[in-house]
RNA sequence: GGGAGAGUUCCCGAGCGGCCAAAGGGAGCAGACUGUAAAUCUGCCGUCACUGACUUCAGUGGUUCGAAUCCACUCUCUCCCA
């Protein structure tokens, strides 16, 4: 159940009530693809961060341990000790973030494992009935994300296929829910590259399959951020007020902040936990790199004035070290800030929504985030 | 004391007469990263008045049209025999 509390204009601050506990929108969701995020962070500390939903990928956790493997071990919950909301991504990103790797047909998509090279099959029914063994709170469907620019003719085919795939991960979903009572929600995701009448098209048909919530897929994916927003906006009339919207993969703070205000709840992004792995970190000022030489005897936390936990105890300087010296410990307390650093951020939007002050909040902080300093 | 080998650009290390400012690593510096094939990838990395010029391959002198590469001596280091 989602329940809208307060807007401004487009932007929307809501509850959405789920099994495992409800999520505070909007939100960002924090990426831990194979059941942990990438650079030493656990559960336990997203605890810490501020985190409300946790997101990992169908198709890695099937090539590695097994769906069968998790499930046996009790669900993605139990196994990864986190007990919030968990969304599990489809493995449709990977239909085109693994492009050299895969075939695409009807039935669905054959990837060749980036593990381990063998041939690994997965349709609607496949990514679903691996959803449901490793027991997240919310599936998505199984689609086909699309690089931009793209030819309108493929764009076109594609996005009537996701469609076509999309009613089977419904018909797949339902089936395995009336069976074990899990109760796990299906989020559908529009397509249609960077053509609005294929996007509306698609976002109609979709719209009146009644989902749990619906997703804008296949953006940040090439082309430029003013297109990315038409996107949203050429879109936006067409989805369920009711229901959660959440604008995949995306993105920059800035990214976020505008598209929020076009009225997307839930985001979620690797860009955070990656950047800091390579020693950008995000901060009210701008983003910096502290990888840069200016920072060997700052003394300064990254951020003067946050709590995080590298702010708390360490300096740009020491940071910068243990990066230089290929310390684990460097990633995992930049990781920490950037993610902290999200999830307050969308705590702070939450609150600039509640009090009618958005429009005010989004000007002072749209283009200063996404700078470099 | 006798014998053998080695000294290359910040470091390691290839080169053994012209195609060499000199392979490849590393370090350093900078950049990229948007539903994670990413603790990854890319660029720069002798100097400058930079489609060219200049100074480099332990030092000095020589051979040659031409030398990091050949010769002589000197210095330094390593190993073997006393």
């Amino acid at each position: 159940m989602f329940r809208i509390s307060a807007t401004d204009q487009k932007a929307r601050r809501a509850v959405f009530q789920t099994r495992d506990g409800e999520i505070h929108s909007p939100a960002f969701m924090n990426v831990a693809t194979c059941g942990a995020i990438k650079g030493a962070v656990s559960a336990l500390d997203l605890e810490d961060l501020g985190c409300q939903v946790m997101l990992c990928n169908t198709y890695h956790l099937h090539l590695r341990p097994g769906d069968e493997a998790v499930r046996a071990m009790g669900g993605l919950h139990k196994f990864t000790a986190w007990q919030g909301p968990i969304l599990t991504d489809s493995g449709g990103f990977q239909v085109y973030s693994l492009a050299k790797l895969r075939g695409i047909k009807e039935e669905g998509v054959t990837f060749a494992s980036h593990i381990s090279g063998e041939r690994i099959f997965m349709g609607p029914e496949e990514s679903i009935r691996i959803q449901h063994n490793l027991g997240s709170t919310i599936a998505m469907a199984f689609d086909e994300c699309v690089e931009n620019p793209a030819p309108y003719a493929y764009a076109e085919a594609s996005t009537t296929r996701t469609t076509r795939w999309l009613l089977r991960c419904k018909a797949e979903i339902d089936a395995l829910n009336a069976r074990t009572g899990a109760g796990q929600l299906l989020f559908g995701i529009n397509q249609g590259a960077t053509f609005a009448d294929l996007r509306q098209r698609h976002m109609a048909e979709i719209a009146a399959l009644d989902l749990d919530g619906y997703a804008i897929g296949g953006l940040a994916v090439g082309e430029p951020k003013e297109e990315m927003y038409r996107i949203i906006e050429s879109v936006e009339p067409l989805m369920p007020a009711d229901r959660p919207r959440y604008l995949m993969g995306v993105g920059t703070p800035g990214n976020i902040l505008e598209a929020v205000n076009r009225g997307i709840d839930l985001f979620d992004c690797v860009m955070p936990a990656r950047n800091a792995r390579h020693g950008h970190l995000f901060t009210h000022e701008g983003i910096l790199n502290l990888n840069n030489k200016k920072y060997a005897l700052d003394s300064e936390p990254i951020e003067s004035g946050c709590t995080c936990p590298a702010c708390r105890h360490f300096s740009r300087g020491y940071l910068r070290h243990l990066l230089k010296a290929g310390e684990m410990l460097a990633m995992r307390l930049c990781v920490m800030h950037n993610l902290w650093f999200y999830n307050h951020l969308l705590e702070d939007i939450r609150s600039a929504i509640e009090a009618g002050k958005y429009q005010a909040f989004l000007k002072e902080n749209v283009n200063i985030l996404d700078k470099r300093i």
